[in-house]
DNA sequence: TTGCTCCTCACGTCACGTGAGGTGGC
DNA sequence: TTGCTCCTCACGTCACGTGAGGTGGC
């Protein structure tokens, strides 16, 4: 005696493994269908609607646990659940694409940690004359500043964009930074590419020197670093010393 | 001594929850960092980078025991990797797409279970003259198809849809499915909307009679069904009845 | 008779999450 | 001192999957 379907072919029409519908009659899903002189699990149109709509609920991600809520709630609580889950369905979409965007940046070293526009920056440095190792502590400046005051960045890519534009800024910088790199161990070798080894190990570590450098001239270096072009856009004089508060405090040292 | 930013600082860059780096480390995934005095974990950029790798991979939905080796893989086998894991990214979007499709049908009752040609084939019924137990029948009819023959399925609504151009066709129809309905029990009440109630419970097997009637005219009836058009596409004829079997052993009665 | 499907436990797995009980930092 | 972050176990959870040991159907 048959009538009805069995529990694989029910499986293969709602696109789910045997163990699948098992799962979900065992949580009160679906009801367990009638059963055959065998024993065996027997399903008519009716018990494959009910599990074709919990099958389409479970694979939009909603929680078992709410299914049975939904399919038993009245009409209009059922349609605006239906919204709710399609909107939830499409934000992961989204999020889904996203994370495909930044797979494809993998590849390129520590472009995965920085925004186009401060890798954009970082590439423009050699050009202007830095060395490797200065590009190598801007890099870590800017991955503590994304970490530590991610609603700082923007202000400080800007400041750097604009000070790149100064000659005598970029001199600054050198003499500033290689200072301090002087002073402390030397950084990390500056390989960018190839997935195991683009930075030097803890290098944020390396940026910052045994013993606290002279603050005389130092002191008036930085002065004329973080307050250049301020009259012009004085938010970045505004964010600087939290920025720099945040860097000291992970080890960056600033004088 | 701080020297590096914390675990919080680092989930928050990277995105994700502090139990998910310390699951990491615990998987060997991403390497311990420093401590500081306090025992925190200090992270440097170095380690930076490795996480947003592996969460990369993770949100991309690799495996965590693969991640491992195609981060330390050479760089031919790292790229190809990433190639692979792309598309399989691609192909779970476009299935979440198509849940979402899947998803608007659960409004419209047994939409869900049927595709747009059979919804359609079956809308058009009423209008020949066939009743709601006829459609009912009709209905139950091509969701087996679907289960039991879905490389059939095709095929089976052509017949129908050719079959239903024929008013003799259809009149055979009639005679036939009520000839049988009215030896069993009645059909479903026959509503089409609503989540909890749009199929009668296992109205499959109430298509079926306590006894198979009489298979003098029925045979004829049906070899005439059957066998409509059968020149213009041999192809059904050599489909039905592989359907026919398959449906009998469903418990539908064929003549 | 052989292979396939089905049955019921019981335990495993994957990627974390929860919570207890305690210490360190501003 | 208060609240926040961090620490280490140990166990929980979600949605199934695996596997043992056995029976039924063509």
């Amino acid at each position: 005696m048959k009538n009805g379907i069995t529990i694989g072919q029910a499986a293969a029409f709602a696109g789910v493994t045997i163990k699948t519908i098992r799962h979900y009659h065992l949580h009160g899903l679906v009801d367990e269908p009638r059963r055959d002189s065998s024993g065996y699990r027997r399903y008519g149109s009716a018990d494959l609607l009910r599990l074709v709509q919990v099958r389409t609920l479970a694979g939009a991600g909603v929680p078992l646990a709410e299914i049975g809520g939904i399919l038993d709630a009245g009409p209009e609580k059922f349609a605006a659940a239906l919204v709710e889950v399609e909107q939830s369905l499409t934000s992961r979409i989204d999020e889904l694409i996203a994370r495909r965007e930044t797979l494809r940046r993998l590849t390129g070293g520590d472009r995965v940690l920085l925004p186009d526009r401060a890798c954009a920056l970082l590439d423009r440095m050699p050009g202007l004359g830095l060395t490797t190792d200065d590009v190598t502590i801007a890099r870590e400046a800017l991955i503590l500043v994304k970490a530590l005051v991610p609603e700082g960045m923007d202000d400080y890519l800007t400041q750097i964009e604009h000070g790149l534009e100064d000659p005598r800024y970029v001199s600054l910088i050198k003499l500033t930074w290689r200072r301090r790199t002087r002073t402390g161990r030397p950084p990390g070798r500056g390989s960018r590419h190839g997935p195991g080894r683009a930075l030097h190990r803890r290098s944020l570590a390396a940026a910052r020197p045994e013993r606290t450098p002279g603050r005389d001239d130092g002191a008036i270096r930085h002065e004329m670093l973080t307050h250049h072009g301020e009259d012009r856009k004085p938010a970045w004089a505004r964010m600087t010393p939290l920025i720099e508060a945040k860097l000291r405090s992970a080890g960056i040292d600033i004088p």
